[in-house]
DNA sequence: TTTCATGCAACATATGAAGTTACATGAAAC
DNA sequence: GTTTCATGTAACTTCATATGTTGCATGAAA
């Protein structure tokens, strides 16, 4: 299957615009993800709607964070990105008329179920700025500065 | 994402097999899961190699069980089938030379590892007779026969 | 009014699971 | 022993879908 990226591509450049002054513009955010700049305005879309970012367009325009990082969790994000799923298993027939695949297929379900739930608590207990922590204390691991990075 | 349904399939015809006297041959089993019969024997292959069913060639050839299905749990068989990933979800790139990028993978592999561990140890807890059992209370609750489900 | 930026729809590409075809191998029936 | 039936497997095709791309509309600042 292919995986789906965009929670690991949107929170990699939110942890980039935290560390940036001014306003990001789509083309920026799609250099620092090797992406196209349509993609990026595509993930933001949905983060925008719940107010964790803001955009505005025209000269000096582009992306900023409009969220407290301490109050929001990877949860939030990833919900704020259409909660792709999880999982990436399935079932042959979503409709089955056979009580053997209906026996099977509830007892996957409730496996299924239970491992989304685990991952979304798992997601509620990070917040965005403890990730940012995480990254400057690599960073000053490496005794780089922020600059470095955001030409990585 | 294409969702794998290997277990789901597998598991499928593994119960059906537990309530068939002789050997099944791969056409049969394909019809009960309205699929191939190649895509069976694919399939099976795992399972035969790990010992669960065994495979005859010929006149009177096909499938038997050969294990105890009290003893052998979904986990068994999820492994047997090649452990296809549970998570749909991945990382932009799987070398990064940024920090960032670093740190977010390393948050969420966190929760795809918790996640993955789950579900194994969940399967873990289900013999292949227990689901078997499960389909025959639904069976019984509905007053049909075995023969029926054969066809459905 | 020109330039820069987002917003968005429509289309193109790429990846991987599942389906299919073709043929080899080997066992039972005759 | 040869015909029939079944698995074993490689190679190829199909299909779903995540991502990438193009094109154009909209609106703000210079």
């Amino acid at each position: 299957m292919k995986r789906d990226s965009k929670l690991s591509g949107v929170l990699h450049v939110l942890l980039h615009m935290l560390g940036m002054k001014g306003p990001a513009t789509s083309e920026q955010l799609a250099a620092i993800m090797s992406t196209n700049p349509v993609v990026v305005r595509r993930i933001m879309a949905g983060l925008r709607e719940q107010g964790f970012v803001a955009s505005a367009k025209g000269h000096g325009g582009g992306w900023t964070i409009a969220c407290d990082p301490s109050a929001v969790t990877l949860a939030d994000i990833y919900m704020a990105v259409g909660e792709p799923s999880l999982v990436a298993m399935g079932h042959r027939t979503e409709m089955p008329g056979c009580l053997v695949e209906q026996s099977v297929n509830s007892a996957l379900d409730g496996a299924f179920r239970e491992v989304q739930a685990v991952f979304q608590s798992h997601l509620e207990r990070i917040a965005l700025a403890a990730l940012s922590d995480e990254f400057n204390r690599r960073l000053a691991e490496r005794g780089q500065t922020l600059e470095d990075q955001q030409h990585a």
